[in-house]
DNA sequence: GCACTTTTGCAACCCGGTTGCATAGGCTCC
DNA sequence: GGAGCCTATGCAACCGGGTTGCAAAAGTGC
């Protein structure tokens, strides 16, 4: 494979030839991302609206299947960016490999921005449950409390 | 490494030549794994008594640091072999290591055995919180509960 | 065009976990 | 106490997700 930076041409291969003139969506997802400072290059485009297009989290692997023509470091080093420029979170499912996700707007994963994450034992699909604040728990004397990782197992609203 | 399996000399590398019939302890740490049908051996032996020895979960790699003169295998399949037969559960505290604690003897790992588990910041350690039950959720219409996974980070009481 | 920075590709590595297979240990039955 | 059997152990190799070092390509400013 040889490395192509060119946007239209990438965008190109993964929307039948359309090029970035005709993309309505392409000033928002620029707009994205220049909002979090992160340059707007072709793969970083792909990748976030793979992130919009869908409601689940992503996955190093899924990108990988999705884009065959984009290397799989190039694809875990824009999942870095986005994480640390806060356009995405990583979501620790225990499934063995990482998610991401797209934070809200408004997000500066912050503590208060922490919420419950849901896996679906069938689909294996990943979700934000952005309205669900995790809960206050009581912990033992002498033990103060940092963050938090809740996941909730069970069937989505697909799947059951 | 040549495969050794009688309890007395393992036990002795780890007791400084005690051996079986010195140990009060042995009794109970037999009974525990007879109770839970695990064939005593000398390994299951010494990885109980480790786990009876330390409030702190227990991952595969402080097993291998631990007992030099076992193989890696061994230990990751008693740990495996106890987790089976519900004589410790797993736990996925983010590290990206697996961690093993002691069930409580009344536990037979169904969902009300659930609790929330502690991982200190600055010692590692991972702790059960057998008194702190998990707190209830609301889910979106449509999704069903199957379990949680709640993992707390902050200060344990011997670090902060 | 040229020099400089950033992004991308490729290969190799790391680590935790897991498997296949051979051997040793211990147990039963005679 | 030996033959046969089942289990536990050891060893090596593998796997998948993640990560790094380095060189080439693309973008940027002049
Ligand atoms: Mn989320
Ligand atoms: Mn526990
Ligand atoms: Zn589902
Ligand atoms: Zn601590």
């Amino acid at each position: 494979m040889k490395p192509f930076q060119n946007i239209s041409v990438y965008l190109g291969v993964e929307e039948n030839n359309v090029i970035k003139e005709q993309h309505p969506m392409q000033e928002t997802l620029d707009q994205r991302l220049t909002e979090r400072n992160i340059k707007p290059t072709a793969v970083r485009l792909l990748v976030l609206k793979a992130f919009m297009a869908q409601e689940a989290a992503i996955g190093l692997a899924d990108l990988e299947n999705r884009f065959d023509h984009a290397d799989k470091t190039t694809l875990y080093r824009t999942l870095k960016t986005f994480e640390e420029h806060k356009l995405i979170h990583s979501i620790d499912d225990g499934t063995g490999a990482l998610k991401y996700a797209l934070c809200q707007e408004t997000c500066d994963c912050t503590p208060e921005d922490l919420h419950v994450h849901f896996l679906c034992t069938v689909c294996n699909k990943t979700f934000c449950l952005n309205d669900t604040p995790i809960p206050q728990i009581n912990l033992p004397t002498d033990f103060s409390l940092d963050s938090v990782n809740m996941v909730v197992k069970g069937l989505c609203s697909d799947c059951r």
